[in-house]
DNA sequence: ACATAATCGAGACGGTACGTCGAGTCTTCTG
DNA sequence: CAGAAGACTCGACGTACCGTCTCGATTATGT
């Protein structure tokens, strides 16, 4: 009888301290949180607000792209939770979602590399858009479709540009809006705008 | 009788090379369109691809963002010629020359930094708003203004709001688009999509 | 009866092992008879160099002073054998072997330390005085004794004088000497120097 | 008529600091002063003591050794002055000067170094031979060639190796002295010792 | 045979210093 | 005086070792 070789080996030595990970994943988000931007962060602000040294992070990752990857990626996108009763009440719901983040001192950092650093890290980005962005237009999505279904909304309406003009429209407004502060019912009136093109 | 003082006194000494501040500009022009954000960009590369002393750039910029600035500043938005048949060709045209930019290796600076760097530099943002945005944004503001007149558009078609999701629709598909590249005939989609919501 | 307690009764659990401490110290005596000096030496090139954890190091050495002083400490000084037929010949040959040693690669460290490390470890020296100075030393001194006693020194010298000036000069021109290499007669002159002055 | 090149053009942009450059060589001397050894001394320390940026040392010296070797070089040897009246006096005071240097702290740097880093810095050595060590092996060697020609000593004397000698002797002293401090007469026994092989 | 206990190699930990690079300022000479 | 050249201080970079600290595995002794 042999005996059996575990799936997946322990390497030897110490192993990494998930408490160390925790707190520089924690630092990293503090600092773009107050609105520092991926070149701004400095790898030895994050390890001293960590209380770690630089060598723990760099043993972890090679580069700052991918820490702030990894980072954002334990930001779950945490979906606003839909009444179902009308297509209009749950795309006002998410265009509103996509707003209030920016409040939130944690979330915040979802827009401002999204907004930002975008097309300057391709490879920050495709990870990010995995696990914070696309779970958000999926949602969307879903409520078009169900629209399409219950005759909410016409039946040859494409659903990715559906997706597109909503959210376009919502984050050019939070980007570029004209003067003063956004109002506080634009997803109302975008909503209302838009949806009568879309209806059956 | 005496002699007439000029309007603006030139100061003493030697003036400015005007020949300086053009290589400063298109050296800085050069590494934005080469895909460079604010951040990365060096004074010391500017420098040395102007074949300019740093001096020469910090007396006539205090930092890098209002030389950016005001470097971005001299690409006038060359508006494409609208046609003035029909709302819906102009809108596609003007949406069209929006990603018609991204082809041009120094037009395409515009989108760059317009995209990454937005709210991290709003001082660069608002010099650069007036020149370059805010020109686009009117002329298609004419074009939906004039549909209402001609009656192509319903009459209580909020302006700014149509300039939102049409613009805000091509920027998302332009940054967001689900896989590949993108369909050429994404402006008319677009237009056709968005519309039938606007007309009378 | 009872059963005799051993004198030092051995500890419990796993026993150190004398391999690895053989083996850490022939490691460090290899690098310091490589050329490296007390400070270059790194207990992470002779943990790796000795295929041993640095734990296994610091468990039995507080810092690399005491390593060094142990390793060295274990290089008996291997004496040449005196003739014993006249002092001018005894002392030729000690004052050659001081020389000698700097050829054997593993001999080599005592002078290495000696000569660079002295003062900046005294603890070292102290230790590394008793086992490799020391014997040396005394084998001069007994052949001067030897010299006074048969007459062929005066009565009056003073051996640890005597002893200074034959080794110290040895050493200068090991050290200081001024150019080139140093005579292959270089013992047998010294001592022509130095002996007139002892002679009864 | 051509205007006459300079010899030594002087090259373009701001010429050094010789405030940097002193400042520099100050603190090295003295952490070197303070007993530290070539190994322990920190480029970082000294930068920061001397109140300069990393890079000004670098852009002088590519090494420690360099540095060190600089700033050593310009601690001028300040010889005793010798009365001439009898080799035997002039031979005590240039002993005797050997050891006082180390009680200053300024000059204890010369010994500290000559003493422990001799041969693991050649080339430091090799420019510090020439400023420190050398006048003062000079000036021994001047002694003995006049004793020569007064008769004070025998006419065959060899001067280098009374030099190795002496010197040798001393330092033998000074280093591996038996046990507790060193006589203070110490000079003179040695010359007592030594001289009479010498005389004529 | 089996628990107890100190050791082993391995390697991660918080640090310090390294030598390099660029920032923005300053100082020199030349045009 | 403006120009280029290049020095200046400062601060972050990514690397190498420091001496300490876990780990699982090994190797003895004491029941």
């Amino acid at each position: 009888m042999t005996i059996q070789e575990p799936v997946t080996a322990r390497p030897a030595g110490r192993p990494r301290s998930e408490k160390a990970e925790r707190a520089i994943i924690e630092a990293t988000l503090d600092l773009v949180g107050d609105g520092m931007g991926v070149a701004e962060l400095s790898i030895e602000a994050i390890a001293s607000r960590a209380g770690v040294g630089k060598t723990t992070i760099y043993r972890r990752w090679s580069n700052k792209e991918e820490l702030v990857a990894d980072a954002l990626a334990t930001l779950k996108a945490p979906l606003p939770p839909l009444g179902g009763e009308s297509v209009r009440d749950d795309l006002i719901t998410l265009l509103r979602a996509m707003r209030e983040d920016k409040g939130r001192s944690r979330t915040r950092c979802v827009m401002n590399v999204m907004m930002s650093d975008a097309d300057r890290y391709p490879a920050l980005m495709e990870r990010f858009q995995k696990v914070a962005i696309e779970p958000r237009k999926e949602a969307m999505r879903e409520v078009l479709r169900r629209g399409i279904r219950t005759g909410e909304l016409r039946a040859d309406l494409e659903v990715e540009m559906g997706l597109a003009i909503l959210s376009g429209t919502m984050i050019w407004y939070t980007k570029w809006a004209p003067p003063g502060d956004l109002p506080a019912d634009l997803p109302e009136r975008i909503v209302d705008h838009v949806l009568p093109g879309f209806a059956a």
